[in-house]
DNA sequence: CTGTTAGCGCATTCAG
DNA sequence: CTGAATGCGCTAACAG
């Protein structure tokens, strides 16, 4: 800011000189008064306090972080908000962060790894005390970046071989895997997908394919239609399929949403659930328990993951620095038989 | 930071500094050559670049900020990001400010204006260049902090006669209205309502009630349960209505989550909508037109929502301060009839 | 077009 | 338990 305009300084905010001129103290000793407040003496801190609700004084965390290096600020990165089977894992993370007096900074990556890159490096500027990135899918640049500036990081919603640093999530390969299991024990012969362009729902879905090989006939069809996903895919999805009469006696739906549309679609041509056409889902975004017709889906603990991922932020902030206790946690999935599949 | 720990300087962060020395300028050339590049010489930002590239230099935004009085930093309070209806709004507003070069900040409320207060005071403290509120009910303290500090300020999703600052978004008066004009005009007498405990879906239905007081059949049957809306809330609130005999002709619903609820119940006890009974929702989350059995609902824009409130800020930022152009924006809505209701 | 100077508001260190 | 001195990294203003 260099200079000042000459003259009296003119009605601005209040720093913490002025709230300690009003108290008659330091200006440390109100950073104290506010900070720890248990290291200041309780007429002292009355005082204080007293004195910043008299001048409205809200401490400035831009000159705090510059001080002390610490933001208190957590970045989350996610491909999307709207309809995303990730927002009860962003809500219990950041009501989580915020109780422990960190604040969320918001980053919406398009499922593209460079734009995660690019926002990135725009975030790395605020230096935020953790990082959260859904997936394990990056630029190699932004790996090399994270690995560097040794901010603490999870990596969430998906496990992988050499996480960047903390990691919490699940196989997508064992979700392929499971619904193969359960498909096949049900029964089904002919099987087909309606997905978004994901990466971890395609994982998913490759990962299906090669477990019911030999069980199934043989080519599974697929529908896989850009992001995001929304009724509208799934209702596409299946009229596709339908068109090249590729549905099968089972759909599986790379997302609760997803499935939605395919059953609405499914619905408005008068196919029963599940007897003329079953339907699968993942994420249980649309509390499959409560749909109608019933829908089988792969559950994932949302807000589980998020507590997860805050506890092992906090825990690293709390480390000595250099401790760095690694963390791999498997959360695990539960499929939810509905009678639709 | 005061007094370093003696010694050489062991491979911390690099900055303006370090970069100036390897690209033979002054730190504030530097600083011009990434914040203005037009001002500076072809030949010279070049260098600067490089000299960037190689140091691995990001530059602290928290500096930046204090020096500058500007953070580059949008606070955004919504009151869930779980199956919310303005997720659409958040997504939209998001990419134009990061488009802008502004980050975003995330505040949950919880539908709670207390909480709102208490985030609001924590918010502050970043000195945010803007500000988003979803709707317009807020303490009487938040208010007065708002006014004062003067920071350009968006109310969303409401309309009202005494804004902070700027408005946009929609009558939830003439929504109620429409959705009772609507279900007289196709003949229904006898209503009832199912919805959450949200202060604009409880106007839409006090609104609702008054136009429809000496059309329709009293007392209009209601159950309001507690946030957040989901599935759930819709079948239960469904099943009560149904068990007290009081669910009549028509369900209004405080948004499609809830109507998803409420259909998904009727469905499983055999009830066909809408002969035997009629559904309506708000908000189109969940794409009425995609939906089957087909939902009537109250459709809202949130992307443009989302959009407006961004051009709108970033018009603010671009006035000479003490312009403050006011602005009132009333987006409007579409009452979608879909057969159901 | 580039450099010099002087702080932005706060927290850390050390001394009382 | 409280205070004084110092600088975190950057940019506004002015001068060349």
């Amino acid at each position: 800011m260099g200079r000042k305009p000459a003259g009296i300084r003119t009605s601005t905010v209040p720093t913490l000189i002025d709230v300690a001129r009003v108290a008659g103290v330091s200006p440390i000793t109100v950073s104290r008064a506010l900070g720890r407040p248990e290291v200041v003496s309780d007429a002292t801190r009355k005082r204080v306090l007293e004195a910043v609700r008299a001048t409205g004084y809200v401490p400035n965390l831009a000159a705090g972080s510059l001080a002390s290096s610490r933001s208190r600020l957590v970045a989350i990165f996610l491909p999307t908000i709207a309809n995303s089977i990730f927002s009860d894992t962003v809500q219990a993370l950041t009501e989580r962060m915020a109780a422990a007096g960190y604040q969320t900074l918001l980053g919406l990556t398009g499922y593209r790894p460079e734009q995660e890159e690019a926002l990135l490096e725009a975030v790395l500027g605020r230096r935020p005390d953790g990082i959260v990135l859904t997936g394990t899918e990056h630029t190699q640049a932004s790996r090399e970046r994270l690995a560097r500036v040794g901010i603490p990081l999870v990596e969430a919603w998906d496990l992988c071989e050499h996480p960047v640093d903390m990691l919490v999530g699940f196989s997508h390969e064992a979700v392929g895997q499971a619904v193969a299991h359960y498909l096949i024990g049900k029964g089904y012969r002919r099987v087909s997908f309606v997905g978004i362009d994901d990466p971890r729902g395609l994982r998913r879905y490759r990962s299906l394919l090669q477990a019911l090989q030999g069980w199934v006939q043989a080519p599974v069809a697929a529908q896989i239609l850009p992001a995001p996903a929304t009724l509208a895919i799934g209702r596409q999805g299946l009229a596709r399929l339908l068109q090249d009469g590729a549905a099968g006696e089972v759909v599986v739906c790379s997302s609760d949403t997803v499935a939605q549309g395919v059953m609405a679609e499914a619905l408005s041509r008068g196919l029963r659930i599940p007897e003329d056409l079953a339907v699968m889902g993942f994420g249980d975004l649309s509390s499959a328990a409560h749909t109608h017709p019933p829908l089988s889906t792969v559950r994932v603990d949302g807000p589980r993951i998020g507590c997860a991922i805050a506890e092992a932020l906090l825990a690293r902030f709390a480390e000595p620095a250099g401790a760095r206790q690694p963390l791999r946690l498997d959360v695990g999935f539960e499929l939810i038989e509905r009678g639709s599949a």
